[in-house]
DNA sequence: ATGCTTGCAAACCCTTTGCAGGCAT
DNA sequence: ATGCCTGCAAAGGGTTTGCAAGCAT
């Protein structure tokens, strides 16, 4: 349920990474192999990710790069408006590539841990008033909602549960 | 903008104590003077705290319980559904009491960190509608707008800044 | 040549945990 | 007396930072 037909084409990552190209020339910041690197793994993965994950999935690629050099570049990248920041868990630091300013809000199983999207221009909107009513000039705002998703109950098991007798 | 009439009674702590108490009591576990200390602090709060804050608070009052200790006690409340944890920010664990089951989200100031709280029926109910349009089993969700409060733009200042020419 | 970037390792912050002594029961 | 609790200090996990070498400009 991501985002309409996935399968982001080569041409779609080279104008993202061309952008990006851009924005570093611009801030005359350098055009290395480690920030093209990261950004097109990001650009190609279309989804969420924390930096462990990136850093491990690069290093399958044979492009092993720094965990302290990709919290340089993911925060780069935020500053440049690539990229925002989810606090899904306490424990883990969520980030995603956001194409053409498209926002939505996220349903997080609480099972297996996968990620839905939605946009529900009420809710946005509601958003609004409440800020207004309250005072507030709002910036942003963080909407995610935790439950079951359907593939534990459906099979009996999901990639991180078995359905048991007494549940927690 | 919290809750109705705030000033929570000391009758009101000491009926909160007494059903922790028995909390306690019907668990197994024990009486103890932290456990008092800590959960009558937090009763008396009313509202949302760190860990941290809730450490030098009872520094304050002679009553120094080490955070260990607090992390220890704030566990057990979470499990006995006294207290709710947030994920405001991605450093700081944030947990708050909500006396009789009362539900509500957050607006969050930028500028002062100034925490208000909200409920609104159309969005609770549109949450259930789109996890279920999602095959999800909702379980819970975590909204919080951000924006600037009043204080700022109207003083100048705030308790964490000052309004300056190029804002970020 | 210049100085931004990288990688390493150490530092940090928040949170958890092992352990021995303390206390509620 | 029993064994749960506490406090201390150490360990952990994620993130940041100082520094010297490396690389884009």
């Amino acid at each position: 349920m991501g985002r309409v037909s996935s399968s982001e084409s080569n041409v779609d990552v080279h104008r993202q990474l061309a952008a990006f190209s851009n924005y570093l020339k611009r801030k005359g910041l350098k055009i290395t192999n480690q920030r093209l690197l990261v950004a097109e793994k990001i650009f190609s993965l279309q989804s969420h990710f924390t930096v462990d994950t990136l850093a491990e999935e690069l290093k399958e690629r044979r492009n092993e790069i720094s965990r302290a050099t990709i919290y340089r570049i993911v925060t780069v990248m935020v500053e440049a408006g690539l990229l925002t920041e989810h606090n899904f868990g306490q424990n883990a630091r969520y980030f995603e590539y956001i194409p053409r300013q498209e926002h939505h809000d996220h349903i997080i199983c609480n099972d297996c841990g996968r990620i839905d999207e939605f946009v529900h221009d009420g809710i946005e909107q509601i958003q609004l008033q409440i800020a207004e009513q309250h005072g507030y000039d709002l910036s942003e705002h963080s909407l995610n909602l935790y439950g079951s998703c359907q593939e534990l109950r459906k099979k009996g098991t999901c990639s991180r549960r078995v359905v048991r007798e007494n549940r927690v």
